[in-house]
DNA sequence: GATGTAAAATAAACAGCGTTAAGTAAATCC
DNA sequence: GGATTTACTTAACGCTGTTTATTTTACATC
């Protein structure tokens, strides 16, 4: 017994359809999404989901892009939150963000950095966009800072190879940053990578057994890195 | 047709069961690893392969359990086959090894530092100690080279949290090595999760885009590890 | 060497899955 | 009010892991 009014109700049932496979997830982690147990969720029957997505795997892709933006949201309100502090505590209060962000949304961080659904593969030229806006939050503190002469560039970035430099470079200009120098682009990425490794292993209980405070440890490598800028 | 003479030819069909997993997640990915399709690959029935595993997950268990004395395995070669040259040459080969073996058996990586099967949760109390034996290779040349003085303990080694001491000294004790020095673990510990955090983006194909030349990247990271301990 | 027993496999079935095709009822448009 | 589009259902296909019951084979013993 359909009743759509044309466009905002149809709206409100995509929507429904992605809170069902969240809820789903959270419930029972990834392996809980199903077609099937979203329909059940909404009371319909699940071929009538392939009216909203052309598939499993596009539903996944909403939620994917879905994903990274509120991880980016996640971090940009927590620099605005430190907006009137110091670059560093900005940067800190941003690295924090993304592992609480992390630890609270498991299953949309194993969504985003991992392969959560067998056969499923991300589609690059949706995601990576996406992705590079959490990046711009930490390059941009830091290009602001580097600036200032509140932060100070490593001597290793000296090192850095050429072909690392031109792709930054061409990261750069893409983004809409010009100006931003390739060491800010640089020092983010080494933030987001070191804090990803940290991350996904305590995630997936790798990390713990090891260093037991985990929390600890992780605040421990921020200050660590930051002094290397300082 | 059965036709086992009671042991060994049994023992092969252990084998021929995680060769068959293996190829066919090496062909599709972990989405092709089933029970029905190994038992094709086998030409006999799915239910006979629970005579051998209890069930899927278990199976998937004994992969990973191997995976990680693969990897510990990749690892110690690389070593041993740097033996007589200086420590730094070492803990590069060892770095590179970790990476090496990532991309050359990227469903085995997944397999281990992932999700890839969804509903599956590894058992930490078999994987812990089978990933902390990758963890001593490294953790066992820096131990010497701290030893010797070609290695020197940096200075936010001093900051680190008593809490994650207490853990590292655990570690030392429970695996055998008593007189390791906490900075060693600590460090090991570093270039570990710094590791997996470039090798995990980089597989899930969230790197490249990035920096371009990821295997140039790594290096550079490697070599200001290293700078950071001589 | 026949026989009894345990091992190793099969066949059949259940409940779940994504997906497609065809059919139907309601809402909207002219 | 009738035609058309939209939203849905029902039925079905082929796939999955897993359980139960049954059958075949191998081995050890007499």
């Amino acid at each position: 017994m359909p009743r759509k009014r044309r466009d905002d109700l149809r709206e409100a049932t995509y929507e429904d359809i992605k809170t069902a496979a969240r809820k789903l997830m959270a419930d029972q982690g990834t392996a809980g999404l199903s077609l099937r147990g979203i329909a059940r969720e909404l009371g319909m029957t699940a071929p009538a989901l392939y009216y909203y997505y052309d598939n499993l795997d596009s539903l996944i892709t909403t939620l994917i892009v879905e994903d990274y933006h509120h991880l980016a949201d996640a971090m940009e309100s927590a620099r605005d939150a430190h907006a009137d502090q110091a670059h560093r505590q900005q940067l800190v209060a941003v690295m924090q963000a993304y592992r609480r962000w992390a630890l609270e949304h498991p299953i949309d961080f194993q969504l985003i950095y991992g392969n959560p659904i067998p056969g499923y593969e991300a589609p690059g030229d949706l995601t990576v966009p996406a992705a590079s806006r959490a990046l711009s939050v930490s390059a941009g503190i830091i290009a602001d800072g580097l600036g200032k002469g509140v932060f100070h560039v490593p001597v290793e970035a000296a090192q850095l190879p050429e072909s690392v430099c031109v792709a930054f470079r061409q990261i750069a200009e893409e983004r809409g940053y010009k100006h931003m120098p390739v060491e800010a682009i640089y020092l983010a990425v080494i933030g987001w990578t070191r804090a990803q490794g940290l991350i996904s292993l305590e995630i997936y209980n790798s990390l713990q057994p090891v260093v037991g405070d985990t929390e600890a440890f992780y605040q421990h490598q921020i200050d660590t890195l930051i002094h290397l800028l300082e």
